[in-house]
RNA sequence: GCCCGGGUAGCUCAGUCGGUAGAGCAGCUCACUCGUAAUGAGCAGGUCAGGAGUUCGAAUCUCCUCUCGGGCUCCA
């Protein structure tokens, strides 16, 4: 007996069936639910697969009886788990194009990733695929998909595999790899274990190494495109070869595939390195560097609305201000260990006057210096310094990406000093505080990562043990949801860092909070306790937004440039149907101006239309239209940002008085 | 840093076979005085990213450099 789970959700039971072919021609004999594996027992399995040895298989004795029932999921393409396998398979096509175009290509490794799948090669004599190839492999692989053929799933001896992948060295150092490490299952997901190899073939000559599963035949395939080519190192790894990686997208159908290009042209629409020539924010001026961006009168206000909003809702939370240089001496990081650990992300030194300067790559060791400016009582702590303070890095060319990685960036820095018994409590209130600061942006989707201890570290066991408990408590008490990243902390502190999904579900890290406890050591920290006695204190470093820049980059992606109104440069345009309506004008200007809006006037040098469309195009949230009608009777005519009618004839004083709030943020935090 | 692809007016882009550069928008001037997403005319705007080479002649072909985009690696 088959207890058969579809993929529309409905139940179904069948007496027997010898595959999953043969289970789903019974259940969906139209073939309309577009099966293309099952699932058992948690795995995934092609439809060729024997029902019978999975049964035997979950038998807990060799002689036992069959269990009177198994449960099968069938999996459609339309499924998250469906896609998984359409695209492997779609990679395995687009490998087995590549090596019929170009005879003694070698072939490494194909994943599906999310959205879509890659294949990695190396092409003989060097060779590299230019753009143009994309559009001859996809023709190459239409012809593959057209003619039908079966993956064919064949079981064999490590050694057979040898003989099989002579030619393939890629294939061979994945076997090898298994075969000489002692664990069992390292490289299942590659068709390799310590038990055998598995392939799938195609074609007399096209056979690639495995774990599967694949959908039945080519001709379940097809609704794919090929992205872009792209270098990836071999095994991840710098200092082996570079191959040749190409992307693709496949989807079940051809809507979806539509779809999925929809967004990313969505995505590209919100791009906020567009969005910032276009809206007259900033820009990056060759004549000053890579990755060091100037901001223009309106990105400089939007930042500076950023900023002040934080430093108040700092000064409200019990922060102190700190204000520190650019530049130290080798000393600081020598005593800091950033030369030591981070050299190389550091800008190179200046000599002057006999001693040897750096640009800071981060705020701690100035703070630090403050508080250690005179001997601290427990009665001061916690003691929160919190700084814009603007850091270099020296990031390497190829990663630098608009103003979400830049040299030159402002971190919302602050450093709390804190006796082990608060530590506790003041990371629970500091995620508060993280969580009300970001959603005063808009932004309310969170997921945390609890990272702990990498291999390259300092400090003892202990040590990290605790600090990583605190971390967990403080995540527990906040109830924000969080996932543990094993062995992602910094070299000197597990952390929190908070990632947020913005209006298009894109994920991205922003706040960070780490507990060190090795700066504190390091610069021989100490506050006089209650009793008397000289202890160390613990030290929490944490950025909310991250960096202002990169903040600022997400706020223009999530929001499409279209800021909430109290962040947006211009608030209000004031539009005169003719010229004769200016004094009128520049009174509701005045008007605005006086409750805090930010507001101009637009004289009808231009046609009201023209007007209005510059205006929707800088994506100003009120646009107000004043003309004849409106002076003798007070009123204006509202143009909303996200409204296609306006409404008019609304009263100058009703419309002031619905829009002050919104014009400026609410304090977050309160009360120390 | 490495791989692939770009760089032509402020922006978006055209430029054929190598014959010395073009459009729309934006800008400026003038006219138009307008009720909810583009008024009209005129003007101006370029070391075709920079440098070197091939050629009688280079935006166009070759090489180098800079820079941007997509990836890889990296992100204390």
């Amino acid at each position: 007996m088959i207890i058969v789970k579809l993929p529309n959700g409905q139940e179904q039971t069948v007496v027997e069936a010898k595959d999953g072919f043969e289970l789903t021609t019974k259940v969906d004999p139209k073939r309309e639910l577009g099966v293309i594996v099952f699932e058992f027992d948690g795995e995934l399995f092609d439809l060729s697969t024997s029902l019978d040895s999975l049964a035997e298989a979950t038998s807990t004795t060799p002689n036992a009886d069959r269990p009177e029932s198994i449960a099968i999921t069938l999996v459609s393409a339309a499924s998250e788990k469906g896609r998984e396998v359409l695209r492997h398979s779609t990679a395995h096509v687009m490998a087995q194009a590549v090596l019929e175009l170009w005879p003694g290509a070698k072939f490494a490794i194909g994943p599906s990733i999310a959205d879509g799948f890659y294949y990695d090669f190396a092409l003989p004599n060097a060779a590299r695929f230019s753009d143009d190839d994309l559009e001859i492999i996809e023709k190459k692989m239409r012809g593959i998909i057209k003619s039908n053929q079966r993956f064919t799933r064949q079981e064999c001896t490590i050694e057979e595999g040898k003989v099989l992948f002579a030619d393939q060295p890629f294939k061979l150092e994945i076997i090898d790899r298994v075969e000489q490490a002692s664990g069992d299952d390292i490289d299942i997901a590659e068709g390799v274990s310590s038990k055998g190899i598995s392939t799938y073939r195609n074609t007399e000559t096209f056979v690639d190494l495995c774990r599967g599963p694949h959908v039945p035949s080519t001709s379940r395939l097809g609704h794919f495109r090929l992205m872009r080519v792209a270098g990836a190192y071999w095994r991840g790894d710098e200092k082996r070869d570079q191959l040749q990686r190409l992307y693709g997208t496949a989807w079940e159908s051809k809507q979806a595939l539509e779809e999925y290009l929809a967004r990313l042209i969505e995505a590209e629409r919100r791009d906020h390195r567009k969005l910032g020539v276009d809206l007259d924010l900033f820009h990056f001026p060759p004549e000053i560097g890579s990755g060091l961006p100037v901001f223009h009168p309106k990105g400089a206000l939007v930042r500076h609305l950023m900023e002040d909003f934080s430093k108040k809702s700092h000064l409200a939370s019990g922060y102190q201000l700190a204000w520190t240089p650019h530049l130290a001496k080798s000393t600081l990081f020598e005593i800091s260990g950033h030369l030591e650990w981070y050299k190389d992300g550091m800008y190179p030194p200046m000599e002057m006057e006999g001693a040897t300067y750096y640009p800071k790559p981060m705020n701690c060791p100035m703070h630090i210096l403050i508080y250690k400016s005179r001997q601290r009582s427990y009665r001061e702590l916690p003691l929160r310094l919190f700084e814009f303070g603007t850091v270099y890095r020296f990031e390497r060319s190829g990663v630098l990406h608009g103003l979400a990685r830049v040299r030159g960036l402002t971190q919302d820095d602050a450093h709390i000093f804190c006796s082990p018994s608060q530590l506790g409590d003041e990371l629970t209130r500091l995620l508060t505080f993280v969580v009300s600061l970001l959603r005063m942006f808009g932004l309310d989707d969170f997921e945390a990562e609890l990272a702990t201890r990498p291999e390259k570290s300092v400090g003892d066991d202990k040590e990290w043990e605790e600090a990583t408990q605190a971390l967990e408590y403080a995540l527990v008490n906040s109830g924000i949801p969080f996932v543990v990243a094993k062995g992602e902390g910094a070299f000197y502190a597990p952390k929190i860092d908070v990632h947020l999904k913005d209006a298009i579900k894109r994920r991205w890290q922003v706040s960070t909070l780490q507990v060190d406890l090795q700066l504190p050591q390091r610069f021989d920290m100490e506050f006089v306790d209650s009793d008397n006695t000289r202890k160390r204190p613990y030290m929490i470093h944490r950025a909310l937004f991250g960096s202002v820049e990169r903040f600022f980059a997400i706020l223009l992606e999530h929001y499409a440039g279209a800021l909430p109104t109290w962040l947006s440069p211009v608030q209000f345009v004031v539009l005169p149907v003719k010229e004769t309506n200016d004094d009128y004008a520049n009174l509701v200007n005045t008007k605005l101006a006086a409750i805090g809006g930010r507001s101009i006037v637009v004289s009808a040098t231009e046609p009201l239309g023209a007007r209005i469309r510059r205006s929707k195009l800088d994506k100003v949230p009120y646009i107000l239209v004043v003309g004849d009608r409106d002076e003798p009777a007070g009123t204006i005519g509202v143009n909303r940002r996200d409204s296609q009618s306006p409404d008019t004839d609304v009263a100058l004083e009703d419309f002031l008085s619905l829009v002050e709030s919104e014009i400026a943020p609410n304090l977050v935090g309160g009360p120390n």
